[in-house]
DNA sequence: TCCAAAATCCCAATATCTGAGATTTCGTGA
DNA sequence: TCACGAAATCTCAGATATTGGGATTTTGGA
């Protein structure tokens, strides 16, 4: 915990917030992080004006309401998610599925909109669950569609994992399945995240054709044929390819970033896709 | 901009994000803060590898992953939202409306669930959205609970607004009028949020009885009588109560904060509530 | 009302942050 | 593939802003 800035000091605060604790009182910090008394309240005085943290009333600290703000900005504004939308939805008509719109941050694969059409579904990934970087349809969609540089980066990386799943014993041998995945155009997967779960995913890509997204459809293995497989798997491309010629055509227009949105419904007003 | 420690200038940078603007280059941000070039960028580096920030492939800064993960986490353990989400549940069943659960941080009330059951939502607030702190039902079904003190407070804070809605002249009238709702149990507006629309709410307490959050039912107005209205203030006043009194019992039991969910799904297992 | 615990204040020492300028890296177009 | 310009990072001396022990105030509970 030495070592660092201040600044990872108190940015190092919110990491003490996870799943099995939401709720810290400031001794409790002190303990496990080891600052001084002043500082330490120093650093949550910070991060309370900011609306990161908030105090509870009897004791402690959680996360604040700027965290639920940021991310509802994040889901009213983002291009990727507002034109995602109706593809999960097209998606999960054709099917009995969830179908799931995750992005890639370089080092961390998230879900950002999820639809589901399942009666029973057989794994859940609401927006905001991370998943796993190097394995399934969803991971094996973004990376053959990388760079090669990046590509092969990210195999060494992961190479343990990805060996595990059983794509290849070396780098080499790797990066040739995915390029078969890249000839294809879409990436399947059985139960890899989740055991009897097949999954089907594509890339979205940005302006420069980095691929930055993937849209995915997940299905209870036994309800599906290979052949049925192929024809959703062009499905999903399709759209992601709608997704991926959406967002160009937004940031050739209106280079301002936001959209406008309707003051009554708060609901988002897109620019028609002119199709 | 200048004046602050170098905390509040590293969170000041998160202000820069808003519904108009999710997108900033350094140099934009740079004209707008004034830092150094090196500073801005050590800035952005903690941000970014705290995961707040993530640089975009062509050139700028937006919100990044951690925003995401952090939302779900309090989606995910947050007793409140977990408690809640059958009521906001079994109200929608009861008239076609729009219900939400409004959570109250001190100078902000920030929704973080909602259910709907109306087929043309006249207004929306979904999860994130920020709510006017003193106008509509919810807001004064809070209000209404507060300690003396702080609502005393509460209402100067707020007089020019609250005299607006014409619930009084001065400090005194306007707390006689909350008293009035307080005994009443719910708190009602006609279109003080939304025109045309009518806001049921009544308050949740935490352990010690200080209002958190409101539960709240929204109509449209010509769907609706007074009767009715009672009515509904009543079932509304009794499924808040029996939030506060299932937090309540979560608090007395599990100190540790976080539920125990289900690694398969992902969803939460709540303790019963042994009603 | 009082009491204990929690939170804040004070201030000297100095470790840490700042920012100009040099340097490297990166993305882009030829 | 190379070269170009812009963007990002590094270096380092100076000085400011941060740190933390201890005193003090505030809070909230009995």
């Amino acid at each position: 915990m030495s070592g660092l800035n201040s600044l990872d000091k108190v940015l190092s605060i919110l990491d003490l917030f996870t799943e099995d604790r939401l709720e810290w009182t400031p001794e409790q910090m002190r303990r496990e992080l080891g600052f001084a008394r002043p500082t330490l309240y120093r650093y949550l005085k910070a991060l309370r004006e900011a609306g990161l943290l908030t105090s509870l009333p009897g004791a402690g600290f959680t996360l604040g309401p700027r965290v639920v703000e940021m991310d509802f900005l994040m889901r009213k504004s983002d291009a990727l998610v507002l034109r995602g939308q109706a593809r999960l939805e097209a998606l999960t008509a054709l099917e009995p599925c969830a179908a799931l719109l995750v992005r890639w941050y370089g080092q961390r694969l998230l879900c950002v909109a999820a639809e589901c059409s399942a009666p029973d579904p057989l794994s859940s990934y609401p927006r905001g669950r991370p998943m796993p970087l190097a394995r399934g349809a969803i991971s094996r969609s973004i990376m053959a569609f990388l760079p090669r540089r990046q590509m092969t980066a990210m195999i060494e990386q992961n190479l343990d994992e990805l060996r595990g799943i059983g794509l290849g014993a070396d780098v080499e041998e790797i990066a040739e399945r995915l390029r078969a995945v890249r000839r294809r155009g879409h990436a399947v997967a059985h139960g890899e995240v989740t055991p009897g779960v097949v999954g089907i995913a594509a890339p979205v890509f940005d302006a420069a054709r980095t691929p930055i997204a993937s849209l995915c459809m997940t299905i209870a293995g036994n309800r599906i044929t290979g052949d049925r497989i192929e024809t959703l798997g062009r499905e999903i491309r399709a759209r992601a390819d709608e997704i991926s010629a959406a967002l160009g055509r937004d940031r050739a227009s209106g280079e301002s970033g936001g959209c406008p949105n309707d003051p009554a419904t708060g609901r988002h007003l897109l620019q028609p896709e002119d199709t």
